[in-house]
DNA sequence: CACCCACCCGAGAGCGCCCTCACCTCGGCA
DNA sequence: TGCCGAGGTGAGGGCGCTCTCGGGTGGGTG
């Protein structure tokens, strides 16, 4: 009925407690320096009037919003349509809201977005950014590094100018680490991801520990970091593999599939697959069986993420290497986090402590495929 | 290296053009008002500094944050699993981009995480906000009425008090309006859906008409309203159906597999299926095939969704009913923005003329499987 | 007993912006 | 020519909050 009652203030709160603004202000905010009855007063006039501080308020003196952009690139549908994404929103929003922060989502879809979200970014409206972008030639990680915001990147971005190739994972860190400085406001480029490269070393041993000698690579899209570093982990292993049991896919199901079948017409003797990620090795089990070839005893597979609805459903149950999505988006959002605390704190010196790159362990989860 | 240079502020703005605060606030916003020659020099001054409106200030004064809060309950993670709230997202993203408001996401996940929502809303940082609260008994459209945000729910909300039934969809609608009004601070709560119900009373008489005389469902979960009305249609339709004939499921490709073997199990003689969602009738199709019965010569089948990269891409590709989720989430956030617009100018009386609920219509799409 | 220091608390000055209101400038009309 | 009104422009107040700074109070010390 009544128009939105206007909101007590802060003003208000201090009338009833009988107080000055200063003091409810400091209750407000964690009440140190205030003596235990006042507190208490104050305490009770908020509860009484409902206050809640106006933000708008609060930020233009403070400089804070306590607010983070997560700023996730869509050069197709398909990057939504994988649950992954998903997944570690679910991990950032709730690091987010454990630290009272609030999370400004912004889906970009073309060249002329990526100036708006630049604008946006530059604009001040957040403390700091959260940034998936998938593809080498984004130009999203450079807009970023130019605005100036504490950013934290999912997924190693690659800033590289083109070239590219087989150096080794020490080597890129350090490189990023590098490159880290210099932009930002003062402060490295930071970014979360998980070892790739070494999750795939990891299931392409336990293949050829299986006696397989025959091992076929479905890849994902060769323009993404972590399907390249999967790749790079499959060839660590198998130096010098027939170039004909590798075949670039997609992440998908559908991909997988036709992945599958390229690969059986040109090895029909291969004994195992390691894909890239679950979906196309659901994908792949599926070829597999149409065409009569049992799992593991003919052909064994391995996927990639363990990803739940999927790797535990499929005919039989999925060898896959583990990534914690979830955990890797908590750690993305707690690391800016601190990022944006010891930058409002002097600093006493530049902070180069901080490890520009966080990369996160994979595990082998044994299941009936391989 | 400099640590966050000042951003220029209007003051800095009007000096450099040689106006005042005033004038260049007014170019700033539009312009109306302001002689051309005046405008120019303004706007060159704006793009000199690079000059960026302080949100914050402009909130304070304007109470509006240019900000709308997008809710997602999510009682379990398939929740998400699922593309359909991606799509929706990217229909709302680009609506409020378009719009220039920003989209705060808020994900909850249990019982405490709804109070926080409810202060959140209630706290005044946002416009207004989308919903999407899928589950019957799901408080938070309680807890958001009485916050009085400008709201709009995605899919229909329930919030009868327990009960339910055959009432048809009319007469639900009114319901809705009704209690739409009286809370929210002046305007009904609304709302947009598909029509599940009538969606579904199509794909049944195709099959109907398709000369199928056995004809089973396999539904969503029936505490979400859209599974419940696509169930209330395949009623409709098949009046004195055999209840072994219809399975309770719950949206995913696994669960559709489940339901369609205990369906045959019940009812070898089954001679069409209709699925609830599309990734059900992918599960249900893969069984079929399994058993060795053809589709659609032996059992036809049809989904729900045309969700794209699996309705076409299933074997044979999917004959289903298509409704359009991003158009659905655009709709949702255009609704929200020209409520927020109306009620921001004075309203020459109650605007009982918005609909309370948008019901989009839906399409069958025929593919090969029916 | 005087002094000092540590601790609390209140007054007041802005943060950057929008908006009201008064003023000023013209052009049109009597 | 004088007056009036419409349209432009500028000065200033205030949105709700934080934070600095000065005053006041109490307890410990020389």
């Amino acid at each position: 009925m009544t128009d939105t009652a206007p909101r007590p203030t802060l003003e208000a709160v201090a009338a009833r407690a009988g107080v000055s603004r200063a003091t409810a202000s400091r209750v407000v905010n964690g009440g140190d320096g205030v003596r235990e009855p006042l507190v208490e007063r104050v305490r009770r006039a908020v509860d009484e009037l409902g206050y809640v501080p106006n933000q708008a308020a609060r930020s233009l003196v403070t400089r804070r919003h306590d607010a983070v952009a997560v700023v996730i690139a869509e050069p197709e549908t398909r990057v939504f349509a994988d649950p992954f994404f998903a997944l570690q929103l679910r991990g950032i929003s709730k690091e987010l809201t454990a630290h009272d922060n609030q999370l400004v989502l912004l889906l970009t879809e073309g060249r002329d977005d990526h100036a708006r979200v630049g604008r946006y970014l530059a604009g001040g409206h957040v403390d700091g950014a959260l940034v998936f972008s998938l593809h080498l030639d984004d130009p999203l990680p450079g807009l970023i590094r130019r605005a100036g915001v504490p950013t934290v990147f999912g997924g190693r971005p690659d800033w590289s100018d083109g070239e590219d190739g087989d150096r080794d994972p020490a080597a890129r860190d350090t490189d990023a680490a590098d490159r880290g400085e210099g932009a930002g406001g003062g402060g490295g480029v930071m970014y979360v991801d998980s070892d790739n490269r070494d999750g795939a070393r990891t299931a392409v041993r336990h293949l050829v520990g299986l006696g397989r000698t025959r091992v076929a690579h479905i890849t994902g899209p060769l323009d993404q970091t972590s399907a390249a570093d999967r790749l790079d982990g499959f060839r660590d292993v198998r130096v010098d593999a027939d170039p004909r049991l590798v075949e670039e896919s997609d992440f998908t199901p559908a991909g997988g599939e036709r992945a599958m079948r390229e690969l059986l017409d040109r090895r029909p003797d291969l004994n195992a697959v390691f894909a890239a990620n679950d979906l196309s090795a659901a994908g792949a089990l599926r070829v597999l069986r149409e065409r009569g070839l049992r799992v593991p005893q003919d052909v064994a597979v391995i996927g990639f993420d363990d990803m739940l609805p999927v790797a535990d459903q499929t005919d039989p149950p999925l060898t896959t290497v583990r990534q914690d999505i979830e955990e890797m988006g908590r750690l993305m959002a707690r690391l800016l986090l601190s990022r944006l605390d010891h930058r409002a704190t002097p600093a006493h010196g530049a902070d180069t402590g901080t490890p520009a790159g966080v990369i996160l362990p994979t595990t082998l989860i044994r299941r009936a495929s391989a």
